[in-house]
DNA sequence: ACCTGAACACCGTTCAAGT
DNA sequence: ACCTGAACACCGTTCAAGT
């Protein structure tokens, strides 16, 4: 029995979990979503799991493979894509919740154009998106290719506008660029001053939406090189 | 006189030159051609420049923002487009130019990602494309919105491959991203395994020249929504 | 207005020693 | 093999006090 005021010994404390890979890659993901990846630190990441911050180095060779865990985890809430249906939506509906999925986490948008994914969620999520373009006639190597750029363009919007909408600071960068487009001497910059309005306009979802069915006009069109 | 083994006074060090942002800017760039964007912190720049970090924020806000600055700096080195021929040749080679440039400071590319440039050479550089998308007959909203799509896909690539050559670790992601993509099970992948070898395959180069192309297809294919 | 030393509140990673 | 405390070598940013 505790006596009160006595410390608890180690004996009555709750049981500490045995540290496993998917126990570590859990409690990361939880202060992931409770208070945002840059707080997901070795550190901290340490603290909550009772332990010393070496002690996560015997799962993870650093931050960067954890992060990828992380990603992959979150990549597995994807639903896979419809049974019917145009491929083209089908194919940006699953680019679109991939990005939304991203766009609330834009810190691991980041790392993951750094560090390539490799896990088993992201090969499901490939494997999906390459029978898309199969169904839709698109020849291999463009399949190929264009799979990269697609998931590229998803990953960079999310990194960028996530980031803007998390940081007061991205917000005043982007009034820096409002007023610098707009203020364009038509002398010196005629085509931006004549576009301004243009260069800033359009919902993210709308440009977001146009991106990826012009990248998936532009990989239709333009073939491979024939090594 | 110096008396040998005396430390030397205020008085006759090399005088120290007044901060100018200018000047902060000079000796970040120096910093980082010969070590590095990681390099480049507030606290090294300041000893550098013999003063406290404090010091450093009466001319910048943060980090950001002296990032941006030396991006300027770097974008200036950019040489406008040639005179004559293909608008899209010359579209790519500026392309090409830009990212190649980034490609030997991926931190900084993958800074631009996050932070919008918005200095006087990053106008210079928009200026000029706008102005190759114009000649093409590119029509203005697409011209507009595809400008985004091909710089951020260069400043993408350039953080990607740009940091997976200056780490040893991110080299070992690649291996593990080949060996899953390799022992992909035919049953459980099957576009995965038959597109294996085409997914990794060509040069870099080739397929940054394909992605611009890509893109430049795209964007001339796909109409803006008319708002 | 510009500049600064010192402090605050953190980081990732490694190492030698334990079990 | 797994786990750890302590140390190493750093960070960005703020604040109160100077000039």
């Amino acid at each position: 029995m505790r006596v009160e005021g006595e410390p608890r010994s180690r004996r009555d404390r709750p049981a500490k979990p045995a540290l496993t890979r998917a126990g570590i890659v859990a409690a990361a993901v939880e202060i992931m979503r409770a208070e945002g990846l840059p707080k997901v630190t070795v550190r901290r990441l340490a603290t909550d799991l009772d332990t010393g911050p070496a002690s996560l180095y015997v799962y993870f060779r650093n931050t960067a493979e954890l992060h990828a865990a992380i990603l992959d985890e979150l990549l597995g809430t994807i639903p896979p894509p419809a049974a019917g249906g145009d491929w083209r939506d089908r194919l940006e509906r699953m680019l679109t919740d991939y990005t939304v999925m991203l766009f609330e986490h834009p810190s691991l948008a980041r790392s993951a154009l750094v560090t390539r994914p490799h896990g088993g969620h992201y090969l499901d999520l490939v494997e999906a998106m390459l029978a898309l373009l199969d169904e839709g006639g698109v020849p291999p190597g463009q399949t190929a290719w264009g799979l990269d750029l697609l998931l590229q363009f998803g990953t960079a919007t999310a990194a960028e506008q996530g980031t803007r909408q998390e940081s007061l600071d991205a917000d005043d960068q982007w009034d820096a660029l409002l007023d610098t487009v707009q203020s364009t001497s038509a002398a010196t910059h005629p085509h931006v001053a004549e576009l301004a309005g243009q260069l800033v306009a359009g919902a993210p979802e709308q440009r977001l939406s146009w991106g990826f069915r012009a990248l998936i006009n532009g990989i239709l069109a333009t073939p491979v090189p024939t090594s």
